[in-house]
RNA sequence: CGGUAAGUUGAACAAUUGGUUGGUUCGCCAGACUGUAAAUCUGGUCUCUUCGGAGCUUGGAGGUUCGAAUCCUUCCUUGCCGA
């Protein structure tokens, strides 16, 4: 198969949790000379492995994955990191003749690297941030409004997050925020991409997400993850932050919950969230969306040869 | 069969014990996303709508009243107690 002097060219394999990243991921690169880089927010720390749904070394069968398992859990990992990080990886793996798999659900982590969007290089600012975060949003939006009247006009004047993240910016450089570019930098190879999303029908995907966590809850194996990395220093704050099963986990242990209400929250959590993993994709007309392992194949077969 | 408490919504609760609710929470639907992204945040959720509004509602039927989810009568349903 001519599958060498591909370099330059990213295959990206997406979808909502549960709908079978992995599998498909691993059967193509294992088919094409792949290897796979994770765009997964919650992988990328040690020690969330079953919560994450992380692949296991029997799963990946040979084929090497990157950026999982690169950060401590007690710290915030964040996209630009991830950017960094993932970049170094796929240029390691064009350097090594294989074809470099972007394989994720993190929407954003993704955009990173397909859109190679640039992001002001300001580093958080923990000590702002902590006095910032004790004015309301209403406060911040004006203060906002007084900096940068540009950023404030498009920003979410009720989401907290984003208001300190864009003072933060004007504060520490002294200019406006920078409008987002996609352009991306000059010297960042420019890939071909090809981007798959795995589709799913709701009621599918409801199915597999209950039948996943049934699978991890079997023998308190999750929630033995989650008491060990506790022990290991974990706040449950931190866990609450990590979301999902980690923060529903967490208030079981703190017996702010019931276990079945633990379950039913997760599976309701679960399906939420991928509603909002699927908003984010739709509006990237690029996505291919396949259903099946053959249709993908094609797809990459095709992408390779041109 | 007798006694008793209740019936609002997709679900659970509310509504100065007569003052003209569609309120809260959850779920559900849609959306946003400039270094936390599994995070964070927004809108909608009785009906119709030309998006400015208009209409209809508290198990059913009747009644009292200027005015009823609230009071009365009766029927239906459900829970509990007793036979």
């Amino acid at each position: 198969m001519e599958i060498r002097s591909k370099n330059n060219k990213l295959i990206v394999i997406l979808g909502p949790t549960s709908s079978g990243k992995t599998g498909l991921s691993i059967k193509l690169a294992k088919k094409f000379n792949g290897q796979v880089v994770s765009a997964d927010s919650r992988q990328v720390y040690k020690g969330l492995d079953i919560g994450s749904g992380k692949v296991t070394k029997k799963e990946m069968a040979g084929i090497r994955h990157y950026l999982l398992d690169v950060a401590n859990p007690k710290n915030r990992f964040s996209v630009t990191q991830y950017q960094k990080l993932a970049k170094k990886a796929i240029t390691e793996i064009n350097k090594n003749n294989k074809i470099p798999f972007l394989v994720g659900g993190t929407g954003f982590y993704l955009q990173s690297i397909v859109d190679n969007i640039l992001i002001p290089n300001i580093k958080p600012n923990l000590k702002l941030r902590k006095e910032l975060e004790k004015k309301s949003t209403e406060e911040l939006f004006i203060m906002l409004q007084k900096l940068d009247p540009v950023r404030a006009q498009n920003i979410d004047s009720h989401n907290p997050r984003r208001l300190v993240r864009a003072v933060e910016i004007v504060l520490s450089t002294g200019k406006p925020v920078p409008k987002v570019s996609f352009e991306g930098c000059p010297t960042c190879p420019e890939f071909s991409i090809l981007q798959i999303g795995i589709t799913k029908l709701p009621k599918e995907l409801k199915k597999l997400i209950h039948k996943r966590l049934i699978a991890r809850l079997k023998n308190n194996a999750m929630i033995n993850e989650v008491k060990k990395i506790h022990k290991q220093g974990l706040s449950f704050n931190r866990l609450k932050e990590l979301g999902l099963e980690y923060r529903c986990v967490a208030q079981y242990l703190q017996n702010k919950i019931t276990y079945q209400e633990m379950q039913n929250r997760i599976e309701i959590e679960s399906l939420q969230f991928t509603k909002r993993q699927m908003t984010w994709f739709k509006r990237d007309k690029r996505i291919i969306w396949v259903s099946t392992y053959t249709e993908a194949k094609k797809l990459v077969k095709h992408f390779l040869k041109t």
